[in-house]
DNA sequence: TTGTACGCGTTATCAT
DNA sequence: ATGATAACGCGTACAA
């Protein structure tokens, strides 16, 4: 690989000249300039990124932590559409991604060195994404003075802020929309960890009913782990434990693969959806707009999570003073075949 | 951040001794290399990777390539799995996994300058998938002296190899149970790209068919662009120009999105799935096990390919004079609710 | 307008 | 057993 001081010897010229050719400085002769260009590009030099970054102290590089998700054959391509949006973020200004890898995926003991991976590769920036809200590391990490952004964890530091949907909003509207087909026995799967995620939808639901008077007794609150294993029990223990004459008519399950399972589990008690049970997810992955029925959910833009993201830390690394950003993106509200007026008691 | 000047002076020590002891020589007193590591952790250390790198013309950094697929709000996690196959196996060495970010994609001039990218970042070995076999660009990188692993193209190189999925035999399987059930018309669905995979699923279908003296008349090879709107468009083209009578009993798509659309133009022309036509699919993406009928198909190991593609990449980093491997990963029929025994004509 | 020389944080060679 | 010192390839004060 030719270096700097190749393509200064062939143009006759000293590697200072060359590097202000190259990084646009204007007192080079138009010439001289001309000339290094052409040769630069006959012997295909390219600055080499480790010895520009060890300069310059900066790595142009994005260092992205995260898990395999729990059910490692995920349904929702949730990384990857948060990834791409990043990615494509941070391409426009000329940063590469940088995946840290063996990542040990434990809630409490968990010996994650978030930062210092991150310090010894010298990104300019961290993304942070599928962790545990519990994990000690992640406040190290937060507390550095260096710029990051968290996705669906709520923590700030002095260089660190975090994204998510507009969860709170999104889970209004989907009780709003039950009520407003009448239901007011209306049930709860939310998330058994505690997840910031989990616990605005929650609060988002609970408003909701809040507001025309009603409340959310604990027997129709269950809770599951965002899979449909954990759907389907919740909601078979929530029949078990009320009486058939105090069944929920609506269940608004925090998740899509959640909502699945409930379906099932109304199936398996001889319910019918949405004739007998109406179900609401969290998500809208793409199978939930073919299966029958197809299922009324709140559809996130996880691409534009990333994005938001990118951007967020582009902004934080070009600006030593700039406060970093809580960041929220809208959700839109899906109404499919899953949800159907309160059938009359 | 310490540098390794500071825990030289720390210790009282040059910086050697400090570089000797954290990689492992064996010529240091032993009362001094305790206390060397002592202040290490103490004072947090981290050798910093750029540095490291520079002078070791290293960067224990896995470039990977990789498009945003055409249909982006893909259905499957292909290239997550592929990702987190790589990143466990390369992570078990010592390596992390560098993004490039911003890539056109254009099948025909694409300018993805895939080679000085590399080069710039001096990673140390290759991913690539997800691009056009045509790219020009792909050769460069092919006939370069750098480990170069490629994932569902058939290029290979002085130091590049690839791996995908046993396309043929699992095509083959595929065809078999078709015939087992009595079928005898029928009809393949086609990689219009002409990809690799797209190619050996339609030769191994083609052997199949051979082994029992049939043949694939034109009239029943149809193609697409592995989506389930082109699924659906080639299938009603068949059915369009075929005569009722000699309609085939049963398709064999080359991937789950086209099986999806294949049924939805058969229900539209009023078949039946499977009782008039059975369909089978390739990939065994998660919606395949959900839709009804659930879809008969061919399982890739995408988690695999990555993990092959890794080990691969690293054995040919360390060991300069290993050729470049060519991989193949064995696919897993899976028979399920769309296929079904051939009507009495 | 151009060039000299130093520093960035390591590893590696060769003395001592 | 330990330590100078020269690379590695680049950016940049500062001098010319």
């Amino acid at each position: 690989m030719p270096t700097i001081h190749d393509v200064a010897r062939l143009a006759g010229v000293s590697i200072t000249t060359v590097s202000k050719v190259l990084n646009g400085y204007p007192d080079v002769g138009a010439k001289t300039r001309a000339n290094i260009l052409r040769i630069t590009q006959e012997v295909g030099y390219q600055p080499s990124a480790m010895a520009r970054g060890l300069a310059m102290n900066r790595s142009w590089l994005i260092g992205v932590f995260f898990q395999d998700a729990v059910n490692s054959g995920l349904e929702h391509p949730f990384f990857e559409a948060v990834l791409n949006g990043c990615k494509n973020a941070v391409g426009r200004h000329g940063y590469d991604l940088l995946f840290f890898s063996n990542l040990v995926f434990a809630p409490g003991d968990a010996k994650n060195d978030y930062l210092p991976r991150a310090r010894q590769r010298q990104v300019d920036g961290v993304l942070l994404m599928g962790a545990h809200r519990q994990d000690k590391e992640l406040r190290r990490l937060a507390e550095a003075d260096l710029p990051c952004m968290f996705v669906d964890i709520d923590m700030t530091g002095p260089r660190a802020g975090f994204v998510q949907s507009n969860n709170h909003e999104g889970a209004k509207r989907a009780i709003q929309h039950l009520l407003d087909l009448g239901h007011r026995r209306i049930a709860v799967i939310g998330d058994r960890y505690g997840s910031k995620p989990g616990e605005d939808r929650l609060a988002g639901g609970r408003e909701a009913l809040a507001e025309v008077g009603l409340e959310l007794p604990d027997e129709y609150v269950r809770f599951g782990d965002f899979s449909q294993e954990s759907g389907s029990g919740a909601m078979a223990s929530l029949l078990t434990d009320v009486p058939r004459d105090k069944w929920p008519t609506a269940v608004f399950a925090l998740s899509d693969l959640m909502a699945f399972g409930v379906m099932d589990a109304a199936l398996e008690a001889g319910l019918s959806v949405p004739g007998d049970l109406s179900v609401v997810g969290f998500d809208d992955i793409n199978i939930a707009s073919r299966l029958r029925p197809r299922l009324t959910t709140v559809r996130q833009d996880m691409h534009r999570i990333g994005e938001q993201a990118g951007e967020a830390l582009i902004q934080m690394i070009e600006n030593d003073s700039l406060r970093p950003p809580v960041l929220s993106v809208d959700t839109e509200f899906v109404e499919r075949e899953s949800t159907a007026p309160a059938a009359l008691q």
